[in-house]
DNA sequence: TTCGGACCTCG
DNA sequence: GAGGTCCGA
């Protein structure tokens, strides 16, 4: 049997708190290239690293589902011999908005692994921002931006995650000239090679992202090299000592982010491997930055064929002035929290949810389908036939173009 | 300020 | 070439 929790096998304890999808998609959010560390062990169901610990996340229409693995060094391990039950079915306990299943072994309760504290709930409202009322953003984006608007009825729940400073700052040196699909392969050699062991699962072993020291040692390029990260590996290795030797340590990258933005970007940018792009991902993602829009080539093309922003016309390449001035173009559009409005364009555009848009166009045709049915059946006239065929097809248009 | 080339590897 | 950065001119 998986070692993976599966909320449908009912042989793992799962914990829940109150979230519907349009508050926040897992897929999405995990899967746009924020962060590199979550992958799809199941159906809908994603397990990676967070906070020190090993999650596998799910969701149904108005809960998010997680379940915590213990390392083989805590009390009362993941090892035991499980037999599956009929958890789901009547056996969920609501206490506080918390929702706490019992799995069960040859029919006798098991003690679900106690949260007193109620720490991990609390790690994820902190991770995904859950105090953030993304459905707020996206009416006010929408109000703003019908481009947006048209975007967002499929792309619903993209939310920016509030990752770990240090893991988010070397997971994204990794990033230059990359591709999402192979700078997840490094950040797991990555930790794989210098981080924590915390559990394995079938065949998986999970390891916690790897401390400022771990990656400041003088091995590590020659290490790092060696596991294919060509030049970047001198900028890891290099930007950890520098953190460490001129900083004081990770103490110094938290505290960026009670700094102004500016500020907070030129002191990134000052690390090996760290330039605009990187600095402006860093600010967005961990140091709660929100009206930040990190520009690549992507954003530069979704400028300017979407909305037709003259910045960097003429330019061949993206220079300081033409990333502050598409930053600012989207952070006069869409305000003070334009960068996770940024990511939600971003992930349009991204080839591996290309399908989402296709099935969208279908249902859509089939609305229309049967409008067309309601409209004759209801023997209208000619004119308002045309008319409410007319305003169909400029929805779909809108939804494809 | 801007530009081109080099840096790594892979599909 | 890819979701970039660094260096020298």
């Amino acid at each position: 049997m998986s070692q993976h929790a599966l909320l449908s096998a009912g042989t793992k304890s799962w914990r829940s708190l109150a979230c519907s999808r349009s508050e926040l998609r897992l897929d999405l959010t995990l899967g746009c290239g924020q962060s590199f560390r979550w992958r799809e062990t199941g159906d809908g169901h994603w397990t990676g690293v967070m906070g020190g610990r090993v999650w596998t996340l799910t969701q149904t229409d108005d809960t998010l589902w997680y379940h915590t693995y213990n390392s083989p060094n805590t009390i009362g391990g993941d090892g035991r011999k499980r037999s599956a039950g009929s958890l789901l079915q009547g056996s969920g306990k609501r206490s506080k908005g918390v929702i706490e299943v019992k799995e069960e072994e040859e029919g006798e309760p098991v003690a679900v692994t106690p949260d007193p504290d109620r720490k991990e709930e609390e790690l994820l409202n902190d991770y995904f921002q859950l105090k953030v009322k993304l459905g707020d953003l996206y009416r006010d984006w929408g109000a703003a931006d019908p481009h947006f608007n048209s975007i967002a009825k499929i792309f619903t729940g993209v939310r920016m995650l509030r990752q770990d400073p240090t893991e988010c700052l070397f997971s994204f040196i990794c990033t230059s000239n990359n591709h999402i699909s192979r700078i997840q392969g490094m950040v797991e050699r990555l930790c794989q090679s210098l981080g924590t062991p915390l559990c394995q699962l079938d065949q998986t072993s999970y390891h916690d992202f790897p401390s400022l020291h771990a990656l400041a040692d003088n091995s590590v390029e020659a290490r790092l090299r060696d596991l294919g990260f060509g030049y970047r590996a001198r900028f890891l290795q290099q930007s950890a000592r520098q953190i460490l030797d001129s900083h004081g340590g990770p103490h110094w990258l938290q505290g960026l982010r009670s700094a102004p933005y500016l500020q907070a970007r030129d002191a990134l940018r000052t690390l090996p491997g760290v330039g605009p792009k990187v600095a402006d991902c860093v600010c967005l993602m961990s140091l709660e930055k929100a009206c930040v829009v990190p520009v690549d080539t992507h954003v530069w093309q979704i400028a300017k064929r979407d909305y037709s922003c003259a910045a960097g016309n003429g330019q061949k390449s993206l220079t300081d002035k033409v990333h502050r001035q598409i930053g600012d173009f989207f952070r006069q559009l869409w305000g003070p929290y334009a960068g996770w409005a940024h990511s939600v364009l971003f992930c349009s555009d991204l080839k591996k949810f290309q399908k989402l848009k296709e099935t969208h166009c279908l249902k859509q045709e089939e609305e229309k389908k049967k409008v067309k049915i309601k409209v004759e059946g209801e023997g209208m006239t000619k004119k308002i036939k045309k008319m409410c065929n007319r305003k169909v097809k400029m929805c779909v248009k809108e939804e494809v173009g």
